[in-house]
DNA sequence: ATTTGCCTAACGAACGTTAGTTTGTAGTCT
DNA sequence: AGACTACAAACTAACGTTCGTTAGGCAAAT
């Protein structure tokens, strides 16, 4: 990728976060650019071509991660913790892509949204599998698995609609005080 | 509204939900109800029209029951059950409407846009109030209100991408579930 | 007689994309 | 040093399609 394309495909994704992917023409596009839309295919071979590259780079990012704490010998709260820290140093450091992939990934087409919803999958799977070692550990709730996982995800995933880089919180204190709460919820534990 | 209208309003929703709004065409909608287009502005003024009144029908169901929930003298913990049976009693009740609602709300222009975050704020507000209530109280743990109330909401809104009405679970089971993990966390109590 | 619900036909605008060309720049050979 | 080649990145012009919407009319129900 030379750096040419990196720096549209970084224009692309601020429009095509504040506005949608169905939302935004290739012309919103090229016009924050300051060059003519038919410019745009010297770099990428279609639209959509844009929404896939930015969220399978995103997804890799999630795998990546995941893979790397899978095989860390922490017990599951651990675990837990450093995927929620990941998750949101992710999210935080990559907003706009982030909130294209959270949102948009539904308008890729054939193939691509197989793949997708595949590696999803996979890393929900990695998120499931520390729940559910936490439950065989006798230090989690039993609990529904899948409610579970999909209960931590969204809380998580939340956080790309109100974070503020310039706010007083970064990354990794948004992830403590979200692991808190995930862990030990609104009530009081009784000492 | 006739029972024509309220016919085709449900049969746009049906579609507006799995393609999105932007991705929609008004040819779309017609198509699904075997009718020209043109013939839907019989009974919308615009595409937009369908939008608006989707998003804030929603918003008034919503409004109605923290209204109603604020003015009960129960503690926090009972209110905040209590919110949450009632979101996810309108969510599943209304899934089509309630996906287009938490969805497509940005694709509303003008002055619907702004009465609609409005709208939304003032809800949040309920549900903020009733976790403040639970501090003051001393019985939830002292947080960042605002993180919470995002972190609750954002839990509770996620159903709508998993719920089955199928499913073995229905709204209230789901509703319990809910509540029990955003109020006790994952991690067992020390009893 | 009026209204309701739909039709046909068409409008202008915007859509994603293609073809073919121009421009500037960097490297290579005489 | 100057000429030649190669390539990247942009351009102009236009394509066929689809978009939301309007005008005007027609048939059935009230």
């Amino acid at each position: 990728m030379t750096e040419r394309k990196r720096q549209i495909l970084q224009s692309a994704q601020a429009i095509l976060k504040k506005k949608g992917y169905a939302a935004t023409s290739v012309r919103d596009i090229a016009k924050s650019l300051e060059i003519e839309p038919a410019s745009l295919y010297s770099h990428f071979s279609s639209k959509e071509d844009i929404l896939k590259l930015t969220c399978f780079d995103m997804a890799s990012k999630f795998d990546e991660a995941i893979q790397e704490i899978n095989t860390l010998y922490f017990d599951a709260e651990q675990q837990l913790r450093m995927a929620i820290r990941e998750h949101v140093q992710i999210l935080t450091s990559h907003l706009d892509s982030a909130i294209i992939f959270l949102r948009d990934w539904r308008n890729l087409t054939g193939e691509s949204h197989l793949k997708f919803v595949e590696k999803r999958n996979s890393y929900e799977n990695g998120i499931r599998k520390i729940i559910q070692t936490g439950i065989d550990e006798g230090r989690f709730n039993e609990s529904d698995i899948k409610f579970a996982t999909l209960t931590v995800l969204s809380s998580v995933n939340w956080i790309v609609e109100w974070y503020n880089p310039n706010g007083k919180l970064n990354a990794t204190q948004i992830a403590e005080k979200l692991s808190n709460f995930i862990l030990s919820g609104l009530i009081k534990n009784k000492l």
